[in-house]
DNA sequence: GGCATGAAAATGTGATCACAAATTAGCAAT
DNA sequence: ATTGCTAATTTGTGATCACATTTTCATGCC
């Protein structure tokens, strides 16, 4: 289980939907091991709350697809197939391209600023070799770039993609080195500075495949050792 | 509430997955009027458990966007919205035109029959105007046609979106009537065949298009009278 | 020593209960 | 008749308990 987040409370919401972000927060970042189940009442204990509310977030990340259910009673991480890394990529490829497409006429000059901003971060944590902090702003540029007007009909689905690479990646980038983090978020930012479409369109896809789909068969025989 | 799914209880399924299941097949099969709001004991009582497999079917169903829940308690079917349904429209025509282009080239013969089969049996349901049988067999012609190989990724991804649109859709057939029901499910089918994948992508956008974001003013207005 | 068998511990599930928040109903005042 | 307030009911939440299933581990057998 790693390291439990271990924060107070918040007020206002409810004590399963706080169960729920921590959960999802570590899911994000990678602090589940693909393969490790995860039970009930260890969640409970680490969380300082009855199984109640756990089971209720864990059910909803399951729908999530963040974590699986298999037989009928253990929930654990997913983990990672070859086939299944390239339908996600795929998926993503797809989902992502047309999300920022769609995006694009309505990111303004300060939206776009805020967006060169993060990318800076992005930046800032690579070269620190900080692979947490990476992930999380990683996900702040990207979200960032999406969710820009009412895009409450897409933002939910790319979120659940990102629940499912986001254990992997984290895994993969450990074992490959922060090092090889490459983007393409400058190219993204120009091409939506010129009101490029399908340069932007070009941009994210390469984005996500050099960032996902470009692991060789050692890399995956290294992970699979590992994991 | 309306018709509640009264059927013996399966074996080897937990009650929460089943309480799950027949929620959602009534909201797939628009049983729950948009707007609606949705109780814990209410459902309970209707199917014949406890609260407790309820509300995590609830909190399922929630996370796949099936049901919305507002400020911290109250639980109801979604209404829909002129811009919600623009988006759910562009993003489903955009997903499904992807799932089936990635189908297509693992579709066999066998498959294309069951799919024209799939389609006959709809137009038999839309000449019987029978409303409900008709809305499982669209489904049923859909997801077959996506649902090919492994295509784990995406489906999960349409299912919820479907889940979106589908309380809407009835309310919606219902109002302007079924003999205005029109589809691409041919012109699809026809571009399988012709292993045609630019034809086949736009027989599902067309068909999307046609299907859902048709509505006219007019319409909203009726349905915004009813609802 | 490896493997099957059984007991013991752990785990998910579903029901029930207590409680707080919210909704609704009833009633009084203007 | 409409509005405002208060009480009663309803509802979601979280904890606890009992139970069935699963997993783990120790013991005995080949």
């Amino acid at each position: 289980m790693e390291i439990a987040p271990v924060e107070l409370d918040g007020a206002g919401i409810t004590r399963q939907e706080w169960v729920y972000l921590q959960l999802k927060e570590a899911v994000l970042t990678g602090q589940f091991v693909p393969g490790r189940s995860v039970t009930l009442r260890g969640i409970a204990q680490m969380l300082g709350t009855s199984p109640t509310p756990v089971r209720e977030a864990l059910r909803r990340l399951v729908a999530e697809r963040a974590l699986e259910s298999h037989g009928n009673r253990r929930v654990s991480v997913p983990r990672m197939t070859p086939a299944k890394l390239s339908d996600l990529c795929a998926v993503r490829a797809n989902l992502e391209a047309f999300a920022a497409e769609r995006a694009m006429p309505l990111i303004d000059d300060a939206h776009l600023d805020r967006l060169w901003e993060l990318d800076a971060k992005v930046d800032t944590a690579i070269e620190a070799g900080e692979i947490r902090t990476y992930l999380q702003r990683h996900r702040a540029f990207h979200f960032t770039l999406y969710d820009v007007g009412d895009a409450s009909a897409i933002m939910p689905l790319i979120e659940s993609v990102w629940l499912q690479f986001s254990p992997f990646l984290r895994l993969a980038i450990h074992h490959i080195g922060s090092e090889y983090i490459v983007d393409r978020h400058v190219e993204a930012l120009r091409a939506i500075a010129a009101r490029d479409a399908q340069a932007l369109r070009f941009a994210i896809e390469a984005d996500v495949r050099e960032g996902l789909g470009s692991l060789t068969e050692a890399d995956w025989r290294n992970l699979e050792a590992a994991g």
